[in-house]
DNA sequence: CACTTTTACGAAAACGTTGTAGGCGTGCTG
DNA sequence: CAGCACGCCTACAACGTTTTCGTAAAAGTG
């Protein structure tokens, strides 16, 4: 860290350093020429202020945080994305954490970010076991303006860019009974989060729309260990009274459910029909082409970002207790 | 910005705020009982030391940047794991910031990091078209530490992180060769990034190593505007004496190319062998199975940021000027 | 016991901004 | 011409730390 200041500015300048400041800071007090004659000999100089001690002395930063679960996930680097379009404009820096989907480690993120690092959180929760304790507590000690999206604390109060994950599925799940369908299973998350359990509740209303009985075994919960739900899902699909259709309510499980099928040898769509949720560029490419409800990512992000700033910088959106819904895209392709 | 201060904490036990200060930065010269002492009360008002006015003093931050091109791209999402993956465990904060491939963006990151926000910079750059001033510019103006990973600017000296992308291109072609390809096509970036060039030279150097005559029609150049490198790849590949293999030097090139033997009903890999870099994990389900060269990303993220973070805390690496090489994956499957 | 050293703490000055309060001259109003 | 507003600028006190320097008491030394 090095450079000139506003000291050294004002020195030369036979001026005020408070003079300095309010040049800089295009203030109505000070004259058109000062202005001029600052603006250059701070460009001259190249002089940056120290965003440290401006937001020391504010009390405020131009600083957000993102945490999310993985990056490595179309979803979320799409999302990233779209909220990066939103901060650069406004000119402020993201901070990025990641969970790993791993509790202790999220909560350990927002205890630090206490600090009053960031002015603002996005946040897509990594699981509800727990609830969400945590948030509400960064909350209560900071008043820190949260948004959430995607994975959202559904019982708390916050800020909240969601897609429509139940009415979505619902009607992914009648595409899938519709072309023949009879058993199908969902294969979800252990976690309970809440976009699973949304996806969940349109998977068994699609059923009792149209008169299939749910029984417990058309669920069918992976974890975030691949090894274990690859053998899980081939166990499935091995079994004699093995499913003829597939939601697999995240891109991961829908990945390994074509590499069991592949293994097996079990023809898609023709033995088994397959809708993943996912954003993956790829699914198109896919042996065979993979059916796709994807989210609109990127909107999402942008959506977070931009309810976010609008709370940081009007105080009276910090109780703001917006829910932002936009839809999904179901995209039929070979594999139904 | 709430929250309870050194001062408060002081005055509450009775002692000045260096001794506080002292006592929670575990200095030698306070009393282990006093150190219990405002540990406790500490915790007890969850006090959080105020990091701008830290860092200010201090001059000094534990924050750095990430500069990348985009990151809806599987191999820098992973890079950013392999970065975070040791920052967390060194408690620095990262920031991202996205350059989308534009040089006028990566030039007003850098200007804007010339504040001294961050103590130290992991950039992948987003072009060597114009040079790469305003890298050693920055790095005049600041003096701050920077590591450079795969798109690294070779005429500059600064410590970097890239993968062997010569010697596996070569090696890439020659088994392209080696399974009858004698008219093989590298696609490869306009832009002169120095990833690309590299893979270009190892392209060229395996033709030379068997005997096959380049000529210029070997080097396809394609965009970042994908519709435009569509329309590219499709005359190509709908030409007279078009190619029999395709070395794609990026993972966007290779999803086209697919796209288009799809749509062309160009039989991979009878009439077209591929060979893609990327590291897209559905690589394995595409169809045909996608033939790869995949980077050590995560790997090349967390060895960039092992080093950034030494040479941060000691000065004596600031001129470091290491190259750190690892070795890039080949992966041979159906398409070819 | 007279002395040095060590231990444990405090006072105060930074770090570079921003905002408040105030001042001084000029011009305008009644 | 007193009074006032206004335009333009300055002084100074924050903001919450860290660090240097100083010092009183306790402990060690011969």
């Amino acid at each position: 860290m090095k450079g000139i200041n506003m000291i050294q500015l004002a020195k030369e300048l036979g001026l005020s350093v408070s003079t300095v400041s309010k040049a800089l800071g295009d203030s109505y007090e000070i004259s058109a020429s000062t202005k001029k004659r600052v603006l250059e000999l701070a460009k001259k100089y190249n002089y940056k202020p120290n965003p440290f001690a401006s937001s020391l002395r504010k009390k405020k930063s131009k600083q957000i945080a993102v945490i999310i679960p993985d990056i490595v996930n179309n979803f979320f680097a799409l999302a990233v994305d779209g909220i990066e379009s939103v901060t650069v404009n406004k000119n402020y820096d993201t901070f990025i954490y990641l969970t790993h989907e791993n509790l202790e480690r999220e909560k350990a993120v927002l205890e630090h970010l206490e600090s009053g690092l960031t002015s603002g959180l996005i946040i897509s929760a990594c699981t509800g076991k727990d609830g969400y304790g945590h948030f509400q507590q960064f909350y209560e000690n900071t008043k820190l303006p949260i948004v959430f999206f995607d994975r959202v604390p559904d019982l708390l109060q916050f800020p909240k860019v969601i897609s429509n994950n139940y009415e979505s599925t619902f009607e992914a799940t009648v595409k899938l009974i519709k072309a023949g369908v009879k058993r199908p299973v969902f294969i979800a998350t252990e976690e309970p989060l809440y976009t699973s359990i949304e996806r969940r509740r349109g998977f068994q209303a699609a059923l009792a729309s149209h008169s299939i009985k749910f029984s417990d075994d058309m669920i069918l919960e992976c974890s975030d260990d691949m090894d274990k739900n690859y053998a899980i899902i081939r166990r499935l699909l091995s079994g004699k009274k093995r499913p003829d259709g597939i939601f697999a309510s995240i891109e991961k499980y829908a990945i390994t459910t074509y590499q069991v099928c592949k293994e097996l040898k079990i023809n898609i769509p023709r033995d088994l029909k397959i809708i993943g949720m996912t954003n993956l560029r790829t699914a198109a490419l896919l042996n065979p082409s993979l059916s796709t409800l994807s989210q609109p990512a990127f909107e999402m992000g942008r959506e977070a970002a931009s309810l976010l700033i609008k709370m940081i910088e009007k105080k009276s959106y910090a109780a703001a207790n917006d829910i932002i819904v936009l839809n999904n895209e179901l995209t039929i392709r070979e594999s139904v």
